[in-house]
DNA sequence: CCCTTAGTTTATAATAATTCTAATGTATCT
DNA sequence: AGATACATTAGAATTATTATAAACTAAGGG
């Protein structure tokens, strides 16, 4: 509960008014310092399970969306079926483990600069993220 | 019409029947030699103008999820709505224009080795995808 | 405090992409 | 040509997501 006002003060801060569905919420996703990676319905049965109030799948919608708004989370693009999110923010990539379909954060510290050679014109590069396939080693 | 038995050896060689509708969605999507990105309601309406006859949807979705299966065209996962797919099956690298929701190829060769130090026990490295957002320059 | 109002939540309906189903059609093999 | 296994099709079913409109609530002023 300690965290509480810190998420109300967030909220506030970026125009959100503190309800306590949003509070609920941020408490699910940012009070454990590991980066997070989930699907709009596991969240709802993550908040089912944890917390006792009942929050209905539109406000989770909204209140993701807002936090994307925001910068509180992203949306990474690995299936496009159900929407993946992840509370790390950071410049970052992913491996990607087909066999269980496990998402592993890579730090951005972690991969070597990136050389690309094709030029677009008109264009710069807003970011660069890498995507990387696993398989199991034989 | 020249290509046709082409398509029919090819998707033959597959285990695939050269049904006619296989045959025109082929046409549509490989006579070009260059790269192809599509969403199967674009590829619907293609085959609509350009071809004569009437395939529906369903075929269209089994057409490409069988040619995904031969290693004919690739899933290309942007958005998490609709599913992208390219003819490109080539080992690339991706531009994304979020301002008019272009995609461009990078080849393989304009991308400098990368280098991920983070490592997975018991996994190794199936793939590396490198993808990069573009924005107009100021 | 109480009232107003503008932002929120909610249940439910609507939409959109994709998959399933079961009947009909057709390529292939003998 | 006939049998059979594979394909196509229209339409229904499913799933994720978004829209709607009514009920609720946080915030600010009196």
């Amino acid at each position: 509960m300690v965290y509480a006002d810190h998420y109300i003060n967030k909220l506030r801060k970026s125009g959100l008014r503190p309800t306590k569905q949003r509070i609920k919420i941020c408490e699910v996703l940012f009070d454990n310092d590991q980066t997070f990676h989930f699907t709009i319905k596991e969240l709802v049965k993550i908040i089912e399970n944890q917390a006792k109030i009942k929050v209905s799948l539109a406000t989770v919608y909204n209140t993701v969306h807002a936090f994307i708004n925001k910068g509180y989370l992203k949306e990474i693009p690995i299936k496009s079926s159900v929407s993946y999110y992840d509370t790390n923010t950071a410049h970052h990539h992913h491996f990607f483990d087909e066999n269980d379909g496990r998402l592993i954060d890579i730090n951005h510290s972690d991969v070597g600069p990136i050389d690309i050679q094709t030029k677009i014109p008109g264009k710069k590069i807003k970011s660069i993220e890498v995507f990387v396939k696993l398989e199991d080693q034989k």
